[in-house]
RNA sequence: GCUACAAGCCGGGCUAUCGCUUUCUCGCCUUAGGCGGGAGGGAGGAAAGUCCGGACAGCAUAGAGCAAUGCACCGGUGAAGAGCCGGGCCCCGCUCCACGGAUCGGGGACAGACAGUGCCACAGAAAAUAACUGUCCCGCCUACCGGCGGGAUGAGGGUGAAAAUGUGAGGUAAGAGCUCACGGCUUAUAAUGGUAACAUUAUUCGCGGGUAAACCUUGCAUGCUGAAAUGCCACAUAUAGUACCGGUAAGAGCUGCUCGCUCGGGUCCCGGGUAACCGGGUGCGGUACGGGGUAGGCAGAUUGAUCCCAACAGCAAUGUUGAGGACAGAUAAAUGAUAGUCUUAUUCGCCUUGCUUAGGCUUCGGCGGACGAAACAAAAUCCGGCUUACAGGCUUGUAGCUUCU
RNA sequence: GGUCCUGUGGCCGAGUGGCUAGGCAGAGCUCUGCAAAAGCUCCUACAGCAGUUCGAAUCUGCUCGGGACCU
């Protein structure tokens, strides 16, 4: 049996390129404390869904802060990533996503949870229809 | 026992569930490879700032001078340093004191101001050559005060951060290190101690401020650039165009400049010439700008001047020897999330004990509850230092207070 | 990861080691029937900590903040 909640390397946007493409030409949505950037191209012969986030040094000056903000995103995506992840594959299609925080302050784990869970429905509708 | 200061050390542990990264290994599937299971490793004392010094890499390198930058008491240490250790000298503070100093603690970018140049606001006669005021003597004028001229002198002149070696005596027309005594500072020599810086003593030459973290002088050191360096593989592509130059060489590099040196002299055609070579053309090359492609992988790159322990050498920094053990490698960037629990710290209540007339306060011990790891902070090629940030705890030393014997 | 520049009132911005210019903004006053304009006055500064110096915005070291460049 496959593991459900994984986040492995072949999961994360990892290219260069990619994400380049995806800052020139994605579309962008906002849901609270995070700017959600998206990208879907057309039918491949590998669908897949690939995510990143990122936190800039504005807001968060330490490395620690920022480290925390990102782990934080991670792990509630990675729980509740698996429905859109199913439909995707079901459409065949290729979906790029990444997660800017953009709020001042540390956030608390059930609120980036919550945000996140909304984030990903929302997604799901704009894409998947 | 408490408080303060200084130095050194530590700076969470365990369990469950779901995950990340890496190494090894096993099984399954049709190769490349993919999927699944198991075992092991996975942030710091500062990983930080990037302030010094290296290792390592690339480019360059016949050499010389100037410039630039950095350093600056002595010795040791080490791969090296603006680091560290020890010593000297100077300054500050406490205490003691026979007022000369001495102990202890702290600090010091600590070569040179008789090589030269600059600057020193305000105040003050003057900020360094000297001038001014003043003092004294002589001559002339004048009733006197005084004025003018010539000479001597550098002591006094309320300032200032800083004013031409301090005190006393002699000396003189008045004075002056002009002379003398006791000091202070300084140059040189000698002796003694010390590896040396330096210290002490004796003799001797002198005594015209400060500033070199002002320019500078002296001595020493330094080729430049930094892993976004660099090498290889894969993918992809176009070198289109512009400028300058190429037989008196252009140009490039060495180091910023100068000398000097090194690289750099292509091909073909035509004409001249025996040839070397010369002229023209073709196109080629060089440099600068610009254009296009890729932005994936591997190496560099994780075991090294490493850390821990013991013995020995040394005052110490440190070194030598021995034994066994430990040591992360990410790359849109791993070491996390949730729940529980353990001690530690904090805090509340009760009991006991001590003080007190009481109110109340409080040491030690015990029980129960609340909160529950929570400071500073995340490797990015790797080391040695420095600096800065830091909840709480432990150890040692010093000082003060208190209790008991 | 590396290399460098910079910090002066609320804002902009000058300042060879000797009382920190100037403009804009703000407040008050004069002028006016009321305003505007003009004039006068005031307010608020050398990022921080040490050192050198008689004296530091300036020189030196460290710290903090802001910015630029290198693939």
């Amino acid at each position: 049996m496959a593991k459900q909640f994984t986040l492995g390397k072949k999961e994360r946007l990892k290219s260069r390129k990619l994400i380049g493409q995806l800052f020139e030409h994605g579309k962008k949505m906002v849901v609270a404390p995070y700017r959600i950037l998206y990208l879907l191209s057309g039918p491949v012969e590998h669908p897949s869904l690939v995510f990143g986030t990122g936190v800039s040094v504005k807001n968060f000056k330490k490395a620690v802060d920022r480290n925390r903000v990102k782990r934080l995103t991670r792990e509630a995506y990675r729980l509740q990533k698996k429905e859109l992840e199913e439909k995707i594959k079901k459409s065949k299609s290729q979906l790029s996503v990444f997660f800017i925080y953009t709020g001042k302050e540390l956030p608390e784990y059930d609120e980036v949870y919550k945000q996140t869970g909304t984030a990903l429905k929302k997604l799901e509708k704009l894409t998947v229809s």
